[in-house]
DNA sequence: AATGAAATTTATGCCGG
DNA sequence: CCGGCATAAATTTCATT
């Protein structure tokens, strides 16, 4: 699919709140409400518009503990990772997943009401696994920037 | 503020897919819609819900380089520290940026079009910073999942 | 504090250009 | 592919219990 500069506007002001009403959105890129929701939806339809969800405030749900998790597999061939990361990915406490190239094979951002989650959370997915090397966890004191939007690119 | 279990039930369904009517949410934890839609306003107006966003796909974008960036400063105090989170969050090129305990200070998720563009970032931000020093660059091979909801605690 | 209905706003579908 | 209008749906407000 091929996106236009129009499109990339929009994405633009949509991603950052999917509140605001499409004439809003019409009125900056110079676009009827119409054009705008048309779009919108095409570009739901073509996948570029993954998902669209609510950022929620970790501490008011009793979720205080954020970790950055690195993990070293041993067995680092695709099927091992693959059965390795479809594990993680299914856990609800695992917000986010990356394999990734260098030192250390995968990072991950785990997020759990308390220390006593996360150990428990390790137990069973770290080190209850043959295939972990090892793993090192970060706990984050300061969550600066959590799902900030993307730059789009308007080129 | 205090949330009930119709709030914690509202949030699990609604931060998936805010698109989904507040009547159907209503049918699930029984409840009207507008029943739903005085929650979900008190919910934004207490902060609870931070963001109603898109997830956009970095690839269709033309987003084609994540990387997970590890930095390390010289002066950790906490006006130098704020100082240097103030900067890259500015930076729209970086999605996500924590301050973590551990051998490293801060975590950045970076998403940019090409190594071209990491690079000319890591100039401005990293290496152009005296009070940095060093940083280790994870380039992701495989997002296996960006930017999952959370695990809303029932209780 | 929830419901139901009315009022407003927003989104969707269709047609002519 | 756009704009405008008609229709439908969803959200907000208000009165009531």
């Amino acid at each position: 699919m091929t996106l236009d500069t129009l499109d990339r506007r929009i994405l633009d002001l949509y991603q950052r709140d999917t509140r605001v009403p499409s004439e809003r959105i019409g009125a900056a890129v110079g676009l009827s409400a119409a054009a705008v929701q048309r779009r919108l939806k095409r570009l739901r339809e073509a996948g570029v518009i993954v998902a669209e969800t609510a950022q929620l405030d970790c501490r008011a749900l009793g979720l205080g503990v954020t970790a950055i998790v690195h993990v070293d597999l041993i067995d680092e061939s695709a099927r091992a990772a693959h059965a390795f990361r479809d594990r993680l990915v299914a856990r609800s406490e695992v917000q986010q997943c990356y394999g990734v190239a260098g030192s250390i094979d995968y990072v991950l951002v785990v997020i759990v009401p308390d220390l006593a989650a996360y150990d428990a959370f390790c137990a069973d997915c770290l080190l209850h696994d043959a295939n972990v090397r090892s793993f090192t966890t970060h706990v984050v004191l300061d969550a600066a920037k959590r799902g900030g939007g993307l730059a789009v690119p308007q080129a």
